[in-house]
RNA sequence: GGAGGGGUGGCUGAGUGGACGAAAGCACUGGUCUUGAAAACCAGCGAGGUUAACGCCUCCCAGGGUUCGAAUCCCUGCCCCUCCGCCA
């Protein structure tokens, strides 16, 4: 959410500003509630104070013997007048709450206007797009009976996967690798978290209450909801906390599946692992003092980074444009790592900048010290890495023409030494 | 799932209808004293909104209700604790 107050003081720069996302703000709208509010709420407090001035004097006359029935008399219908205005500053309140919880992030004056991805900016590649002396196959073609779709349709679905044997092994793998380099080498603490959450914890990352459709509902229960990405149960653990400055920054991983309805993207990518309800994913979560979030936005991208080199995977940064960025981000930048059976460059990694718009929604802050007053704290996070989609990206890169697979070096001790993967058809 | 007990400031904890945004202690901040520190003593010390300021309004888990007036009484929900049951 954004500062109401910047709202108040300023709402045509809001719009100006939200005009790069292609968002249209409804000043109008905003405006009329704004003034409702003000109104009402001066008109509730006039008359909350005339009640607590008389109350007072009830009590004391009371005390004192007097008698109290001409004070009662002159109370009069002021309960009930309170009773009118204040239902209706409550609507009002809410409606106002409602439509400020609607409005996305502000984008950072860095990013690229525009409206789709084509629109993203290319920021600098690393590694050469792997050659190939024969033609190339998608990981599908390449992993056969490995990736076992027959049985994940008829267990769950279309768009769930089955891994079998030694491509689960390399699976799991690479959770491993990416959990152990961002522990020991980046400074993370590992979390286990909940896969189910409440309300509230989505509402504070943004995914509520505008996306429900994304997330799923757990059925028995219409406050319980399976994780979309370990941002969610991550970021909150500091919802309504106050943490001292010298905690600062957080750093949290944490591996999660995530759960996606994909409402929106029906027939897109429907081959192999690219887009499913459930994958797995390795998270990187910053919770930072607000003057520093710049720069933990790069150290984020430079360790998602890591785990490309490690793996040898050519890759490329982008910057997303206004209208490709997500609701709650000032500014993200993504990692795309090379798939030669798909021709293209395919994100593994979304490292975002929210600044204050989530802790404010979470009411997440520290303090500066034993008397400062609680600030809001900035909060970050970035994929370290997308699983599947890395699985992806290490069958079509390291393909051999007899079809076997190379492990890359830093995965062979994840592999109990294995060098090479060979699928059946 | 059953029975009981409870949610009050950073923490402990008093408060059962009227001057209570809330005793007391701890913690914290400033001062006195001290060569310095500790101790002792004095003072300050929750959050939000509104105001140029004085001030005013709100917040004692959340939401409703009773009342001229609610931390306090009533209803609903959430959470925590103890015991029993079930269970990886």
């Amino acid at each position: 959410m954004l500062d109401p107050r910047l709202f108040r003081q300023d709402p045509e720069a809001i719009a100006g500003a939200l005009s790069i996302r292609g968002y249209d703000l409804d000043l109008e709208s905003y405006r009329d509630l704004e003034n409702a509010r003000r109104e009402l709420q001066t008109e509730m407090e006039t008359l909350q104070h005339e009640r607590n001035v008389v109350s007072r004097e009830i009590g004391v006359a009371k005390r004192d013997g007097l008698d109290i029935e001409p004070l009662v008399v002159a109370v009069g219908d002021l309960g009930l007048r309170l009773d009118v205005v204040r239902k209706e500053f409550h609507k009002v309140q809410d409606e106002l709450q409602d439509f400020l919880l609607d409005v996305p992030n502000i984008p950072d004056d860095s990013v690229p206007a525009g409206e789709t991805d084509e629109d993203n900016r290319e920021l600098y590649r690393w590694g050469d797009v792997t050659e190939f002396d024969f033609k190339p196959r998608d990981h599908v073609d390449v992993a056969g009976s490995s990736l076992d779709f027959e049985s994940s349709v008829r267990i769950s679905g279309s768009r769930f996967s089955v891994l079998r044997g030694p491509l689960a092994r390399l699976h799991r793998g690479l959770i491993q690798l990416m959990l152990d380099v961002h522990t020991d080498e980046h400074g993370y603490e590992e979390l286990y978290v909940p896969y189910i959450v409440n309300r509230a914890s989505l509402m504070a990352t943004g995914q509520l209450p505008k996306f429900e459709d994304d997330v799923f509902m757990v059925r028995s229960d219409t406050d319980s909801f399976l994780i979309p990405t370990a941002e969610v149960p991550v970021t909150n653990m500091v919802r309504d906390t106050i943490v001292s400055i010298e905690e600062l920054p957080l750093r949290y991983v944490c591996h999660t599946p995530c759960f996606r309805r994909e409402s929106g993207s029906h027939g897109k990518d429907t081959r192999g692992l690219i887009r499913l309800h459930q994958f797995e994913k390795v998270e990187l979560v910053q919770i930072t003092h607000p003057d520093h979030s710049w720069e933990a936005l790069d150290e984020i991208v430079n360790q998602a980074e890591v785990i490309l080199k490690r793996l040898e995977l050519p890759f490329r940064a982008v910057s997303l444009c206004g209208g490709d960025l997500g609701f709650a981000s000032a500014k993200t930048i993504d990692l795309e790592v090379w798939l030669p059976g798909f021709n293209r460059y395919r994100e593994v990694s979304s490292c975002s900048n929210f600044l204050d718009f989530q802790a404010r929604r979470a009411q997440a802050r520290f303090r500066s010290g034993p008397q400062a007053r609680p600030e809001l704290v900035h909060t970050l996070n970035g994929s370290g890495l997308a699983i599947g989609r890395v699985l992806i990206a290490i069958i079509e890169n390291y393909q051999e023409a007899s079809g076997r697979v190379r492990i890359p070096e830093a995965l062979v001790p994840y592999m109990h030494g294995v060098q090479f993967l060979e699928f059946e058809d």
